[in-house]
DNA sequence: AAAGTATTTAGATATTTGTCTAAATATACA
DNA sequence: TGTATATTTAGACAAATATCTAAATACTTT
């Protein structure tokens, strides 16, 4: 659970959720979104992927990323226990 | 958004939020649970108000906090704009 | 094999954050 | 009115975090 609240807790890295929400992305793709560096964007998505909040996977010389919706199923049931 | 992140990226805070799931307490009632001097309680209820997660009413000389759960009807609606 | 493109790693730095102690404020009670 | 109790405010400090530039790694293409 500290993972995932971490990870939720930046706005960039919320933005990315709701990108990777639409479709799976480069890095490369992602950072052109931001007016932030590429290094740290893959710092934020490296904070992601350990809250396996996003996975990767290796085309080539790029990385395509993607959400994974059933770790949002988590918070849900946490959110939920508060939820009468 | 941002607030409410932001104040549930802390374990003591989520505890907080747990105990008051329960029942309302006092600030000093809270404090009691951890070993954290009070002074810190006291901030990270500030933290938890100013996001509106919990409200507190002056009773005497006492603060009792209440949580507030309709708060968490917008992060459960930012989580299911996910799913699926 | 060399050069170009995509991404990550390393190291540095300024800001934010959680914690503490000491002091201030507010209320109760004797 | 003075003392005790409850809570917050103020100020300090160490640890965590978001960001950057420079360099390293991995793959592609010529």
């Amino acid at each position: 659970m500290n993972a995932i609240f971490k990870a939720l807790n930046d706005v960039t890295r919320r933005e990315i959720l709701e990108l990777l929400k639409e479709k799976d992305l480069t890095a490369g793709d992602i950072a052109a979104y931001f007016d932030i560096s590429k290094p740290s964007i893959s710092h934020h998505l490296d904070i992601l992927k350990r809250a396996d909040l996003i996975a990767s996977e290796k085309k080539g010389q790029f990385v395509i990323y993607s959400i994974n919706t059933t770790i949002m199923e988590d918070i849900l049931q946490w959110i939920l226990t508060f939820k009468k």
